[in-house]
DNA sequence: TCTGGCCTTGACGTCAGGGTCAAGGTCTAC
DNA sequence: GTAGACCTTGACCCTGACGTCAAGGCCAGA
């Protein structure tokens, strides 16, 4: 099959796939007059990339797992070094999520502390004998 | 104080406050020599530029911080405006604390069946009566 | 006066993962 | 024989937040 077909059998573009071969990942072979020839094999090495790819994985990360699936394992995650990227990745993903999650505490904090001290200003500004209000913008040149 | 001194006192590059120059977030005024002249106000901005970049927020994002401090405000979150871009920070967060935590699953998920796979294939391949190892590459030719 | 350090603007590079266009070759159907 | 759909390479564009370099201005100390 040509690149076009590929493309759409897979769901994405042939600029991906030109660009996948531009990398070494997914190399094509060529018919006579130069057009890119793949097969069902190479459906299903793109396959392998683009679910690693929805997962967060980098391209480079996923040459294991191509390399493995092209060496006649039957899954792309059957190699060791496959399963080292797995085991990279799950430690990624573990410290990002512990850093957004503290973010997500200090962030929650912030905003809970912020809303509170604009609570007690606007409270101040309704009660009559409260501080001056805040008139920053717009007060009309006339009062 | 000029450019190099505010950089380093606030842990970052000339090039970044020339950056945020350009983009109208942290203006300069000019001594007679051209040269860019800032006060401690302006560090204070930065500050708060910095440390919500540190979380994560884009510099867009930090616009209102950055000018509810230069209106007067005493914090950079007194203003409605950055209150509500904590709000959608807050969710952003916790959407993408989801969504990684459900890849984290799955990633683990693959990895130990993945693992159960390999420790199989390796039992049968020590076991005599197995059955054929994939020998995939680098077999003998004369074997 | 010279040297070294700071400053200026402008322009290009980086990284990933492509999008988009141009100019042209190929193939199929009518 | 020609229109239209497909293919080719090459080249430039995009995002974000800067890094890096070039070429030159300004200023203080020896």
């Amino acid at each position: 099959m040509r690149i076009g077909e590929l493309a759409e059998r897979a769901g994405t573009t042939t600029r991906t796939l030109r660009y996948y071969e531009s990398l070494g990942l997914l190399p094509a072979r060529r018919t006579g007059n130069g057009y890119r020839s793949y097969d069902e094999e190479d459906l299903r090495l793109l396959q392998q990339i683009r679910t690693l790819r929805d997962f967060g994985f980098e391209l480079e990360e996923t040459r294991p797992f191509v390399e493995c699936l092209r060496s006649g394992h039957p899954a792309g995650d059957s190699c060791p070094a496959s399963l080292e990227v797995y085991r990279r990745k799950l430690a990624e993903l573990d410290e990002c999520i512990a850093r957004l999650s503290a973010i997500r505490e200090r962030v929650g904090t912030q905003l809970a502390q912020a809303e509170r001290a604009r609570a007690e200003l606007e409270a101040a500004a309704t009660a009559p004998e409260g501080a001056p209000e805040p008139r920053c913008e717009l007060t009309p040149p006339g009062q």
